[in-house]
DNA sequence: GCCGAATTAGTAAGTATTTACTAAATTGAT
DNA sequence: ATCAATTTAGTAAATACTTACTAATTCGGC
């Protein structure tokens, strides 16, 4: 993983990076060690080293320890395509193109970007001030489009009249629940049940839990 | 912070603290710190100075920080009461006590101890070694609990056949969900929806979505 | 193309402060 | 007076960040 650092003698000297490759270079760096290790975990030396550059030039990029951070952070902000794939599926009502997209988008994330996932958990618990954007970003605008959808399908008639709050976190909790023990805990494990699985299992599992159904069924519940 | 309990014998002076009271004092003012910050956010300066007593004379008590921080997550650790009470319902095949009691139980403790909720994240993402310790006290046989309830009940022909640990994981999850957001992000939103509201809606939607139906409502569910 | 000045990217070696941890002096209860 | 509990007053290492300088690259007039 050693940068070039051998242009001394040698006849072919190694071009040097432009300065926009060196900050992704510090920034994959960072992202890398904070999602290790969190933010006070983290020294600039680890950072910088890890890059193959010393402390003086980090601080050439980036002003402050802080400022890296929250450039890291503020670079994996972005818009919800997710949910905005998903609109066309939520006006059609079509209950199971939405939970599955839903699962299989957040699901796919995470396997793709784990460090997303320990960022995300580190931000909150180490309570950076950019964890509400951050979370605003993400969290917030997948959970306000489920409770929403669960509020209209029970408006609809199809979902039985739970606390929409509710009907949403059971979903969601589901899914994040996976990505937590794959991510955080055993990286392995979510390798040994394939993502479309976990998707149809969680989705039928919510989907037969909250449709309205009729009172023989809903009666057997209660034992 | 002035430290005085009730006087034994003598009246006139404060009485200094006993040893072991001590050690509780920075016992609870570590797993405030601990909890807030992490391990590597927090400072032995910190802790001892919410004590009330200075560095050194925290080191009378733990020989380090480590030692501090391992003092505190094992006086986390304890026998699984919570599964145990839960023993007798399922034994009996009482879908409704087991999960309603697995439910309560989890998220009464998160109310009553959430500082405990915030180091068992911390100590995860901060890959601590007694991270293992803590979650095989905890997390571990609550989850094969319930896994091995799930099988069972899909033997019994009472749940569908879906993957134990997904099932387990869905419940969890849901559980686990509504403690994270409560805990980690809105301590607030903890009090809007009674312990006993969210209990009884996630174990009717899960019964009602891991139950075996008959099949005019299963079909229902493939839309 | 060519070349020296200007600019940019980098380093080595710091500084000031913080941190975990400790030895020796001091306090206070009995 | 004794002696454990506590404080004072440290130490060495680490950490975020800086200074003073050098190497590499770009640029503008020829």
């Amino acid at each position: 993983m050693s940068n070039q650092a051998a242009p001394q003698s040698s006849v072919r000297r190694a071009r040097r990076p432009t300065a926009g490759e060196r900050r992704e270079a510090i920034l994959r760096e960072g992202l890398r060690c904070f999602a290790a290790r969190g933010f006070s975990g983290t020294t600039t030396r680890e950072v910088a080293a890890g890059v193959g550059i010393t402390e003086a030039a980090l601080y050439r990029y980036f002003p402050s320890k802080e400022a890296l951070y929250s450039a890291i952070i503020e670079s994996k902000i972005e818009g919800p395509p997710l949910i905005e794939r998903l609109a066309d599926d939520a006006v059609r009502r079509d209950d199971v193109a939405v939970f599955t997209g839903l699962a299989r988008g957040m699901l796919e994330r995470g396997a793709r970007d784990p460090e997303f996932m320990r960022i995300l958990f580190f931000t909150a618990l180490e309570a950076h001030e950019l964890a509400a954007p951050l979370f605003a970003s993400h969290v917030g605008p997948t959970r306000e489009f489920v409770t929403g959808y669960v509020r209209q399908r029970i408006a609809d008639g199809a979902f039985r009249p739970i606390d929409p709050v509710l009907g949403a976190r059971a979903f969601l909790g589901m899914i994040r629940d996976h990505l937590i023990v794959s991510i955080v805990h055993d990286p392995a494990e979510v390798h040994r049940l394939p993502i479309e699985d976990v998707v149809s299992t969680f989705v039928e599992l919510f989907l037969t839990g909250i449709r309205a159904q009729d009172r023989a069924a809903r009666e057997q519940v209660r034992t």
